[in-house]
DNA sequence: CGGCTCATGTAAAGACCGTTCACATGAGCT
DNA sequence: AGCTCATGTGAACGGTCTTTACATGAGCCG
């Protein structure tokens, strides 16, 4: 996965241009971020991990908070990706496409903490970036689209839940596990589940609230005889 | 509201020795993050708005991070007092009373924000501060002992969820709908309602989920014959 | 009251960062 | 070959964090 255009030892021989700064400067700041968080990142950091001086990113972003914007951006592209990869469009029925966008939230969370703090919690003023406001903007487009076809199935007698209010509350959902349980070296609290099963459980639970049947078995409608748990079985 | 001895003209007249420079800098920085966010906030201006040398600062503080954990902490002990008295035991009911409690969640959130940052979103090793965490623990334990009760209540003939698990889901809400939609002058994104309305309702649908009965007039059953959403009544 | 001590403040300095500006380089086009 | 302009450099400015040596004076002890 290398960019340059002879050797690919880090940052040996290179002639006065380096080709692919731009490319360079967003992975180094993602390798950054990753390791010391949105606030240790640096940009002469950046800029030395590329190899060049720490004026040259200059000529790429106008500051600093261009170069986050610019990752929250393409994490909000990737993060849209995924979250349609495992929509897939609501197959193969509505509520596990559901339930598997709630853990493909989780785990972008967990597996791209760099991009997730980018885009999260990096505090950059959102009114000063329309494009990357679209960017998320799309993304949440996904979440909403699925609350969309998973409200027009509201079982009948049920009140027909605004479809926007339930986005808005599984992202909430997700985005409170990710950013309190979900990332850090260690478990900073000690929890009695996986934050996936946490996250899987609260949505399962929301839905029964809605009335929606959850169980596995297809088909399966809310019981009234002792229905196991969404939260396990007890041994 | 002022420490000096004699004359509260700002930073005028000050012997060399300040008197109460720990609080006058939590006080300042607490400004600071207020306007300018938690990664604005710097340590010399907190010393310059005490009217005081950079260097004075280290005099009470290790280190910047050592302000910033004294803030959080401080934060945890008015949330779990503002939490205390939210719950106020249980009364009038459970279930309202663990309703206030989340309202109450959202409500620091939003008048305390600097106090929020600092305590969520300040990125500080957790594992670093032993008596921040047990502030933070002694806050959620409030959450938890709510839960307790409440899933004491669970209607017979559903599975008693466990409390912790319930304690978890409502905090992550909280926490999602305060860190998403809560703060922000303007609100960052449209909402078709107020985030108190939003977590209000997500509450409501969770607990719902959990089978318990969550219309306002107390004895009321989860009845069948269409109840009315907790999301408002359509018009 | 006189003097001692030590917490608390200051001044100066080093290392680092963000940012800008004048200048150097060379890739790509004509 | 020569020109041009995007791209990179070096030096510099102001700001921050932090340390170190020194100054001050509040509180105590006799």
């Amino acid at each position: 996965m290398s960019w340059r255009k002879d050797k690919d030892d880090g940052r040996a021989e290179r002639g006065y241009h380096h080709g692919n700064l731009k490319e360079a400067l967003l992975q180094a700041a993602l390798d950054l971020i990753t390791k010391k968080g949105p606030a240790g990142f640096t940009f002469a950091d950046a800029a030395r991990m590329a190899g060049v001086s720490p004026a040259a990113p200059y000529r790429h972003f106008r500051d600093r908070d261009e170069l986050i914007a610019s990752i929250a951006q393409r994490g909000f592209e990737q993060f849209e990706a995924l979250l349609t990869q495992a929509w897939d469009d609501g197959r193969p029925d509505t509520v596990t496409a559901f339930e598997r966008v709630g853990k493909a939230y989780l785990a972008f969370a967990r597996q791209e903490p760099a991009f997730y703090s980018a885009m999260f919690e990096s505090g950059l003023p959102a009114d000063a970036n329309p494009t990357l406001m679209a960017a998320s903007e799309r993304a949440f487009a996904i979440i909403r689209a699925a609350a969309e076809r998973l409200a027009a199935l509201a079982p009948p007698g049920m009140p027909r839940p605004p479809a926007m209010m339930m986005a808005l509350h599984i992202w909430s959902m997700s985005h409170g596990v990710a950013s309190l349980f979900g990332r850090g070296d260690a478990a900073r609290r000690k929890l009695p589940m996986s934050p996936e099963d946490l996250l899987e459980a609260e949505v399962l639970i929301y839905l029964r609230g809605l009335g929606f049947p959850t169980d596995r078995r297809p088909g399966a409608a809310v019981s009234d005889d002792k229905p196991a748990g969404p939260w396990g079985k007890p041994k």
